[in-house]
DNA sequence: GTCTATACTCTGATAGAC
DNA sequence: GTCTATCAGAGTATAGAC
């Protein structure tokens, strides 16, 4: 009775590499179209992979939403971890930004994966936002009112100081095609955004 | 020949009022599961009426979605619009700030329709993005770096304060379900945001 | 491990009674 | 104007050959 669950064999490095292209494209497609609009035609398609096959390697495709999700998150949060309460109040936080902006850069489809699922009511990963997110967020906080007492930042509101690094990069990857179109071409949005933002969070935390 | 479509006849009251109850569920449900993972089944339910009645009201499902969003587009450039070129120059735009987050506490669910359809590469919208959002945006940033030269607010990238703007103010209604997750009962999120973005575009502004 | 075939449900849209 | 009934196609998932 001790072992329910059958023990998990290790995967081939077949099964390994099939797991990877599938969850690629089903990154993809649920970034761009959300859970309920995905199909598993159009991630098959993208995977080069025939639909019964993914059910092959995946239960379910809310299962490989989830686990899309669920390595997402940590992914996600690391930014934020890293946040140091012994270095430098001001280049810490702009070192945040900017490990922020560049997970914008590099990841777009996760941060509208993760949009898209906020948007519709957090259904996936609403625990995880009421525990994790929020313990982790307010531990920040508590550090971002520790400097602002000491005088060593501008004395603000910490859980929106942190929205706003939120919103402020995030709109780079969500809102790309807005972005793009309103500048029009040749422009580097992210290169534009990376000095704009040091710029903004430089004024806004001097003391 | 020249009568080629036919004379719109003018609604009677029950069918105006039939049309808003069809287009209110719809913004329910477009603006939490995007076109594509919205059923006419959900809006149906929502609306109280049957399935057929809606296909009776609107020809076909996109020709909802396209309604609700002609409709949101304009009400949704207003404040922009709104932005006095004689005015004084901070008080303008945070008068813009404080009428960008009204409409996402107001309008929350016209705030993720839009974004949905944005992260969805804006099948439907790209048009007016490219052309009446970008020519109105390159206006009013014209205005922004006109009062910059003047010294009369900090000189920054001006399409990138008007992203911040968009970015800082719609995140509160887009990402409702975070900001509440994280911040805990008992706080009133758009309160403390209208304090803390007048506080922060003071400050940015400032020369 | 991968494919074809298929079961079964859901979805958008139409027909036709009332 | 509104409903019941229904169609055709798409959707998730499974069975079973290879």
């Amino acid at each position: 009775m001790e072992d329910e669950a059958p023990a998990e064999r290790p995967l081939t490095r077949i099964q390994q590499k099939n797991r990877q292209t599938i969850l690629a494209a089903a990154l993809e497609v649920f970034s761009q179209h959300g859970f309920r609009g995905a199909t598993l035609d159009q991630i098959a398609e993208v995977a080069g992979l025939s639909k019964p096959n993914l059910l092959y390697y995946f239960p379910s495709k809310e299962a490989i939403h989830v686990e899309l999700l669920s390595t997402l998150m940590d992914t996600w949060l690391d930014p934020l971890r890293a946040l140091d309460p012994e270095g430098d109040p001001v280049e810490e936080i702009l070192d945040y930004v900017r490990r922020k902006l560049e997970l914008s850069r590099d990841y777009p489809r996760e941060s509208r994966l993760f949009a898209n699922e906020i948007l519709q009511g957090a259904p996936r990963v609403s625990e995880v936002l009421e525990v994790e997110l929020k313990s982790l967020v307010d531990e920040k906080a508590a550090v971002l009112s520790h400097w602002a007492r000491a005088g060593r930042i501008a004395d603000l509101p910490p859980h929106h100081l942190i929205f706003s690094i939120w919103a402020l990069t995030q709109h780079y990857a969500d809102f790309d095609v807005q972005v793009r179109a309103v500048l029009g071409p040749g422009h580097d949005p992210y290169a534009e955004a990376d000095g704009f933002l040091d710029t903004l969070f430089r004024k806004l935390l001097a003391p």
